[in-house]
RNA sequence: GCUCGCAUCGUCUAAUGGUUAGGACACCAGGUUUUCAUCCUGGCAAUCGGGGUUCGAUUCCCCGUGCGAGUACCA
């Protein structure tokens, strides 16, 4: 016997994300829900959302919510859901735990499943005897044997128990995938899953089988971790006597020292990118290039180019490695095509979801700029929004003037230039910025005079301009030395740049 | 261990039974720029190994190797 699963009929597409709410939205999980919204809405179709939280134990209060804001903000809307409804509620599954003791019922009646009372001990036991043996884990079927009578007498015991599937020991079910092709599994390689858990709970199996079927989703499109389960699933879609809808198994991420990409790399969870500074736009752009791309070299996409283009058919089967470069690449070019004014409005909403220490630098900064008159705000925005990559990096200004950083005094030498005319320049700098009035340090007017006289001297703008810059920030990109030393003021930057010399002098 | 999958520059990827194997990020060099950044130009850099099939394989097949997923009363 042999099960083939075949292409849905032509209906409306209807997708689905169902995560667990058991912790952070991983940034794996929000490119699979990207997937599945980007191929409904391709197709004019509906996107929904589903909550698994059939797992009590591990249910932590708050990350459905979590998932959810972070999906929103990434510009992921559900057709039907939590918060939103729809006509196949509901969308809890903890709330559908009558539905699937009926379908469980149904298999029990049909002799496609049976009670299994065997406790956790001895399934404990009995898969270590098996690994040493070097078998394959797999429930023995100790229960299936059991009569009628020894269920009633059991039940009445109150015994614990949950209901399993019984597969067929002989065939072959082929698993068409529309990433990797035509997969087959024998039968007899997959063992009798818990449908049914001893606490009233349905597992993923049934759970994620019958509310497909019955919330009529035509392409099932879920993470590669699902690959391996699937013969079970179109097994029960078959003696439900359904039809399977499509299956696309996505890949996972890695990270750069291989393996899942892991939080002991960096951060994972979808909501830790926007509290770096992220724009969604970049990380929606970014996830939807691992795995897909449209075969043309365009590297820009905004989601409705993506709504357009996407297609099931032109996914990667191998797994890509999560980096960031490219990232904050593509974060530092939308980054770009913002006004200054979009820009100061993303900094504002970045401030209210950064919490903790980052949290603060950012409200500080915001808060001393304000002191400043509104052009010159403009006009440090405006630099500041070119030389941004995150969000985040712009308190690092903010550090820089509080208190200058450590630094190597090699650095203060611009690449065309020489130690003692680093020296000589700097010397020169703190000459002319002496002779200027406290009230006229300002850009208008410091800017001019050192530049007209920078051209009255031997040097060049980089002799003069990067070794000051550098002196005043500690930092190899910054903004402009007027900017800086017009904030820090005459005493300050002076200060810095006596500093610098002695360094160089050392 | 067993089942299943994957394999092109460091990374994301394109392409083809015959190509100088293309693009992007990163990196390096030059240029523009009021320094840096931006921007422009150029450069470095890949078909995992071994067998087949074929006039010809990076491409098709097999084996090996590496990597990944699964192997729960978790999803």
């Amino acid at each position: 016997m042999t099960t083939q699963h075949t292409d849905t009929i032509s209906r409306k597409v209807r997708t689905r994300f169902a995560p667990s709410p058991t912790g952070s939205l991983h940034i794996g999980g929000a490119r699979t829900a990207l997937f599945a919204y980007l191929w409904a809405k391709h197709n004019n179709g509906d996107f929904l959302l589903r909550v698994e939280d059939t797992d009590k134990v591990r249910e932590v209060p708050g990350s459905g919510e979590e998932q959810r804001e972070g999906l929103r903000w990434l510009g992921i809307q559900w057709d039907e859901g939590p918060e939103v409804g729809g006509e196949y509620g509901p969308y809890k599954q903890s709330e559908r735990l009558d539905i699937y003791k009926e379908h469980a019922q149904i298999l029990l009646d049909s002799g496609h499943a049976y009670y299994c009372f065997c406790t956790p001990e001895r399934l404990d036991h009995m898969r270590r005897d098996q690994q040493a043996q070097k078998l394959p884990p797999r429930y023995d079927r100790h229960c299936l044997t059991l009569s009628a009578e020894e269920i009633a007498s059991k039940q009445a015991n109150n015994e614990k128990h949950v209901v399993r599937l019984k597969m067929p020991t002989e065939g072959a079910v082929v698993v068409r995938d529309m990433v990797r092709g035509e997969l087959t599994f024998q039968y007899k390689d997959i063992d009798d899953q818990v449908l049914m858990k001893s606490d009233g709970y349905p597992t993923y199996h049934l759970a994620n089988v019958v509310d497909d079927h019955l919330m009529e989703i035509t392409d099932v499109i879920r993470g590669e971790e699902w690959l391996p389960s699937t013969p079970k699933h179109i097994y029960l879609y078959e003696v439900f006597g359904w039809q399977a809808p499509s299956f696309t198994h996505l890949t996972v991420f890695l990270s750069k020292k291989g393996g899942k990409m892991s939080k002991r790399d960096g951060e994972t969870a979808l909501l830790a990118f926007r509290s770096l500074g992220y724009l969604p736009e970049a990380v929606v752009n970014y996830s939807a290039l691992l795995g897909w791309n449209p075969k043309t070299e365009e590297e820009f996409f905004s989601m409705s180019d993506l709504i357009e283009k996407f297609d099931l058919s032109m996914l990667n089967a191998g797994n890509p490695v999560f980096e960031t470069e490219k990232l904050d690449w593509l974060n530092a070019q939308y980054l770009k095509k913002k006004s200054v004014q979009e820009f100061i409005e993303d900094i504002h909403t970045f401030k209210n979801h950064v919490t903790g220490e980052n949290g603060d630098k950012i409200s500080e900064f915001i808060e001393y700029f304000e002191f400043l008159p509104i052009q010159k705000q403009e006009s440090i925005w405006s630099s500041l929004k070119e030389r941004t990559k995150k969000l985040l990096d712009v308190v690092s200004v903010n550090e820089v003037l509080a208190e200058l950083p450590e630094y190597d005094a090699e650095l203060l030498v611009w690449k065309k230039s020489t130690k003692e005319g680093a020296i000589a320049a700097l010397t020169a700098v703190i000459e002319q910025f002496k002779t200027v009035e406290s009230e006229h340090f300002i850009v208008s007017e410091i800017q001019p005079a050192i530049l007209d006289w920078i051209k009255t001297t031997e040097w060049g703008n980089g002799d003069v301009l990067w070794p000051t810059r550098f002196a005043l920030s500690g930092l190899a990109q910054s903004p402009s030395p007027f900017e800086l030393a017009e904030i820090l003021g005459r005493e300050e930057s002076v200060r810095r740049l006596e500093l610098a010399v002695q360094k160089l002098q050392r």
